[in-house]
DNA sequence: ACGGGCGATGCCGAAATGGCAGCACACCGT
DNA sequence: ACGGTGTGCTGCCATTTCGGCATCGCCCGT
């Protein structure tokens, strides 16, 4: 329906080169080329720099290029609403989360709309906590799971869950038996640490400004299933949110000690979508289903049992 | 830049007929309908019920229409803010408003905006009070000058004067004399009436429901320029307020009395968008503008001279 | 100096678009 | 009963637009 004028411009801004957007999109780029110089002389004014080594959007070509991207979500967003009118829920669903949410929670959640709603297909991203801000309001993702942060502007949180950083090791560990822990306790232990670290920077400084004593890591990565295996093999002490091991608690193989510090302690999962989007039909779905399931983790994500219980399954 | 089916698929629902939307676009009613065919194809749905005087837009058809028109909308606006960027603000305003508003106050506002920003058109159109809502929500218009009314829902009140509605008469008028009048005193006198009372209708049911007196309206009509020759001519009181007969009252030809009722007494008159709406370049100049004269105007407003006075003039 | 990247352009075939005339159907007034 | 008029729809054809290929001129790094 739209013209493909508009596909093609979003697509040079993103590659920042006419001719890879055409290889990307899979047509001659002088076809691009012409596109583009037509856009831009019913427009009036440039809308691409043309550098040695591409091109890259004016001023005027970024205001033109916000009106194209919200124009497309909006359309996929419309196409969406449209076919969930005949009663079947369907179209994509983009999401933005925690890795920690994404490596275990998010699944089985997935798997369990994708059976009732086989038309949904889902689009999940773990993003870097630096572009979350951009990542929401650009408006390409329908919502995010992520930490409550008031320094996020223009977001709305529609649904929130308390949840505790915590210091997860094994059982075997000296201070396993403890039930909670500030991170200045943790100092002479080995560490293992996400190389985007996220609250523990701002907390660390504070926590650690007078004594001068550094949790010193011992393994860095960024991927947190070679962190769980890190831990499991006992090399340290990792700092995660309970929800990405539910079931290594469960089953006794680690243990989560809560930490003292106020801010992690009261650590907060929330759903967030960028202010005043309108939501399409699976995504309005797709949040339902996991407030639900976030609520029935509620206890386990504020306190996991420290000691696996049997629990009744329905 | 945007394909000409979004133009062709909004005429088409707005005259109701493929043959009459191309007839106002000037193009081969068969080209119109293949493209609305052709878009049905790509949706999968059907976006018109076709009835034999006609089509009409269906569920689906509504909904692609809100996203075609939105898209419309804020191309316009992203071409003002692009054109703006060079320093000349262009572009189209779209306000709607009070007749009272648009027949004297509005056209010196837009006679200097005009005079200094050559570059920006202006669409004023004075709307019925029953169509507000759907005018401001329907994202076709920038903003609107309009009574301020809690019952409108979904728009912001960016600017507001208080102002009061009071009845407008000769002179030599037996009630001139008074600082201030209810309805009921007005009764017996005879009063002209504009077709749209707004505000008048919900007052005078309330004022009147006990005595079960009535006022008897001489002269109905629903143009402010002829009741201003009516009331010169003294044959009623008129209900106004005193924006649009400033020039009269001014030269003492007319005198205006507010009313007591306190729902007209404290009668305000605000600048309305459309909320999460963003303005145009042109809109805000033309906001700003409006306030400015509007401040201006706050004590003629609220209790404009009983008599003529000098004012200097800068 | 040279090769490889970039955007811009001329040429040509393919695809899309629009105009014209005509079809079938439903309504309305005579 | 019957044209007249309105509707949406469909072949047929001219025109316009679009895309692919090859090429040019440019700049940069090697």
């Amino acid at each position: 329906m739209h013209a493909a004028v508009l596909r093609y411009f979003d697509h040079v801004a993103r590659h920042g080169s006419i001719r890879k957007a055409a290889d990307a999109l899979s047509v001659a780029s002088s076809a691009v080329n012409r596109q583009i110089l037509r856009l831009e002389d019913e427009m009036g004014v440039a809308l691409f720099e043309r550098g040695r080594s591409g091109v890259r959007p004016t001023a005027a070509g970024e205001l033109l290029l916000r009106h194209v991207r919200e124009t497309q979500n909006e359309y996929q967003r419309t196409r969406a609403e449209i076919a969930s009118l005949g009663g079947t829920v369907s179209g994509d669903v983009r999401i933005i989360s925690l890795e920690s949410m994404l490596v275990r929670f998010l699944p089985q959640v997935v798997d369990e709309v994708s059976a009732r709603h086989p038309k949904v297909t889902f689009t999940v991203l773990a993003v870097h906590p630096s572009e979350i801000g951009e990542a929401l309001r650009s408006g390409d993702n329908d919502f995010g799971v992520l930490f409550v942060d008031a320094r996020h502007r223009g977001v709305d949180v529609i649904a929130e869950f308390p949840t505790s950083v915590g210091a997860l090791m094994r059982p075997d560990h000296p201070l396993a038996g403890r039930k909670s822990l500030t991170l200045t306790e943790c100092v002479g232990h080995p560490v293992v640490m996400l190389q985007d670290r996220w609250l523990l920077d701002a907390i660390m400084a504070m926590e650690f400004s007078g004594s001068g004593a550094r949790l010193s890591p011992r393994v860095v990565s960024n991927s947190i299933e070679f962190m769980r295996q890190v831990i499991r093999s006992g090399l340290g002490i990792g700092f995660f949110t309970p929800i990405g091991f539910i079931e290594e608690i469960r089953r006794g193989e680690l243990v989560h000690v809560p930490l003292a510090e106020p801010g992690l302690a009261q650590s907060r999962i929330g759903i967030l979508v960028p202010r005043y989007r309108r939501l399409s039909p699976p995504a309005r779905l797709m949040i339902n289903h996991i407030s639900e399931r976030l609520g029935a983790f509620a206890d386990f994500l504020a306190a996991p049992p420290r000691r696996p219980k049997r629990r009744n399954r329905g």
